[in-house]
DNA sequence: GCTAGGCAGGAACCCCTCCTCCCCT
């Protein structure tokens, strides 16, 4: 089973009212991070960055003045991704909703592609806790985020898909074996 | 300064519905 294991940083939590600002992704194949096959690129957006997402992300105006638009970055993402599962975590709610408005607002014509939401497997696991957040599977699987910063899309899709990687595990599933139902997302074709 | 929305779990009630919280930047 190839996964796509995602994240996206965005001015804000609002599909409607917010842009995305970088895409992050790196690529597992058979339950084995590639390291290598990454994809990472900073996306223009059209308002002045807030100056709390600047804080918060780390990400500034140099960063994303010369970035590629949202329909290029985003069709290159979807290039990268090719027929792999996408994976990411609260995607559901999150990011694929902002890729989608984004095709959108942006008239790009989308396929649809398989979906795995990191959250369920989390819930799945630890059925008895509230708490799902990043944080909390972080902390519960002791994984180090030494070295890489946390709400860099680039960061956290790193911690991310060595947890989406251990909770598979946990769970006892095959590596081409998804031990949670699949979902669908959208990509721009 | 405002902005989403589907899910899980609990209360209240006997099987659903409603409510609140969660989760992402």
């Amino acid at each position: 089973m190839e996964l796509v294991i995602f994240d996206l940083e965005t001015t804000g939590f609002s599909p409607r009212y917010h842009e995305i600002i970088q895409i992050a992704a790196v690529r597992m194949h058979h339950g084995k991070i590639k390291t290598k096959e990454c994809f990472e690129t900073f996306v223009r957006p059209k308002n002045p960055l807030p100056d709390e997402i600047s804080e918060l992300t780390g990400i500034t105006y140099g960063d994303v003045c010369n970035a590629p638009e949202p329909s290029a970055a985003l069709m290159a993402f979807s290039r990268f991704v090719g027929d792999a599962t996408l994976v990411a975590h609260n995607g559901r709610c999150f990011d694929l909703p902002f890729v989608r408005e984004c095709c959108l607002r942006h008239q790009l014509p989308m396929r649809e592609v398989p979906f795995i939401d990191s959250l369920a497997l989390s819930r799945l696991l630890w059925s008895s806790q509230r708490c799902h957040t990043m944080d909390a599977v972080i902390r519960r699987l002791r994984l180090s985020h030494e070295g890489l910063r946390r709400h860099d899309a680039r960061g956290d899709v790193r911690i991310l898909a060595e947890a989406v990687r251990h909770m598979w595990k946990r769970l006892g599933a095959p590596p081409d074996h998804c031990p949670v139902p699949l979902d669908v997302g959208h990509l721009p074709r």
